[in-house]
DNA sequence: CTAAGACCTGACGTTGACGTCAGAGGCAAG
DNA sequence: CTTGCCTCTGACGTCAACGTCAGGTCTTAG
């Protein structure tokens, strides 16, 4: 398939299609005229990359892990940059439930239709 | 207190206490000379800042809604726009989980000693 | 064959939350 | 009174992940 196709499956941009590979996330043969084509197995690739985004991953530590995903295996380091990355969310995702939950107190204490005013 | 202790009680930068307050976001009296003067609940309300920044609100979005927290009252309309953030960081934490739980597979699949290969 | 799209490679623009630097003034200690 | 640190106001720099535009090529439906 070629790029703009691509884009429509994943509904990423064609730019960032190019953007991804650019930095080395993406692979793509060229036909004879220049143009990216593009296997069935790069929509999971695109959604991966999408989803290691989404986790707050720079495309240079995608950049790094993803070719331990390729090969199946990983060394000490990378396991260790994975694990600490996997962490990361993890404290990412206490953060957010927290912030949730302020949200939450937020719009039940402005909520109150009568305030009373008891606690000043 | 003065802009350094409130940047030191808070672990925030000096440059960043003042980016908030561009924003509206943190209020300071002014001394004779014009340097910033704190009261000690703006600690709290530095922290609740950084939750809210945290939680990938926008300085605008706080902007708008802090007043709310001050008044201790919401809008219908700003009480839609505290729920809608509330979802967002909700659908973010789901996002998350996936994410986390994606490395986790990666880290598995890339640390098993003998693949034994029988998958191809 | 031709016109409309899709695609190509640069290359500059955007946005948010600050970092950093310059130049000048304030404040407490000795 | 001076030295050293803190603070002030601009104002430009940064960085990532693209958006967007220019100018040219490719492909394909009709």
């Amino acid at each position: 398939m070629r790029i703009g196709d691509l884009a429509t499956r994943t509904r990423v941009s064609v730019r960032a299609l190019r953007y991804y590979e650019e930095q080395g996330l993406l692979a793509s043969t060229r036909s004879g005229s220049g143009q990216r084509v593009y296997g069935d197995a790069a929509v999971n690739r695109v959604r991966l990359i999408q989803q290691l985004y989404g986790a707050g991953l720079s495309s240079k530590t995608i950049a790094e892990l993803l070719p331990c995903v390729d090969a199946g295996v990983s060394t000490p380091e990378s396991r260790a940059r994975l694990a600490a990355e996997r962490d990361r969310i993890n404290a990412q995702i206490a953060e957010l439930v927290i912030a949730r939950d302020r949200l939450n107190d937020i719009i039940d204490v402005t909520s109150r239709p009568n305030p009373q005013c008891d606690y000043a």
